[in-house]
DNA sequence: GTCGTATGATCTATTTATAGATCAAACTTG
DNA sequence: CAAGTTTGATCTATAAATAGATCATACGAC
């Protein structure tokens, strides 16, 4: 049944998500811009910007990137401008990959 | 007017987001984990793995992550174990800040 | 302390994401 | 090459996210 709200999630990605949302508060204040102003630089509502700051893991990962990045935090460990460059990178690298997994015997282990 | 799928999006966090993907999908073969499987493990559809891997914005970015997570791509910088402990330290470094931005006059580039 | 503003919370209407199933095509293994 | 499976795409119904407005509170500047 569809529940995007009550998953169970894993308190690795919950620290991740709340983490993510506090440098964005830190960085928008720190930059001195109200949530109504970055609200409306990225296109999206206030109360939206509040949800993203709260950590809410519902909120769609565009907005919350795109807040990110306004606010300069930056996503993953690579420089801007070497992003693009990373995709196309990988891009090939997946092209090496086999395009289907067949029979997964070897069950990855999680321990988080 | 609502439209969290149309959005003018800097390249920058669109770039994020496919490299997200595409490392997702990466490690998920390396694993050599089904998309069916993954998708029980996280507990969504099989559907909505296609779309976080194919870099879809509109991806509720809890769903992101605790793919991520699963498969082992690493968000952030830090360490899993480091995590939590990061988030603590966040919160009382944004106590110190002030609560409200008043007049935000210095206005901040985005040069993206 | 007072005033103006930012913030947080709440509510409704609407758009959208998601689950679930299905089907054809492509792939992997033997 | 053949058999079985994975993948990608598409469709429908439903639940949820989002926008937008409003209000009370808290904050910062003066």
């Amino acid at each position: 049944m569809p529940r995007p709200a009550d998953r169970p999630y894993s308190r690795y990605s919950e620290h991740a998500v709340a983490l993510l949302g506090q440098l964005i508060r830190q960085s928008r204040i720190a930059r001195a811009m109200t949530t109504a102003e970055l609200a409306a630089r990225a296109g999206i509502s206030r109360g939206l910007i509040q949800r993203i700051e709260k950590g809410d893991m519902g909120c769609a990962i565009g907005a919350v990137f795109e807040v990110a990045t306004i606010v300069g935090v930056p996503l993953f460990y690579s420089d801007p401008r070497t992003l693009a460059a990373e995709v196309d990178r990988q891009r090939d690298r997946l092209t090496l990959l086999p395009k289907a997994v067949h029979t997964a015997e070897i069950k990855a282990k999680d321990d988080f």
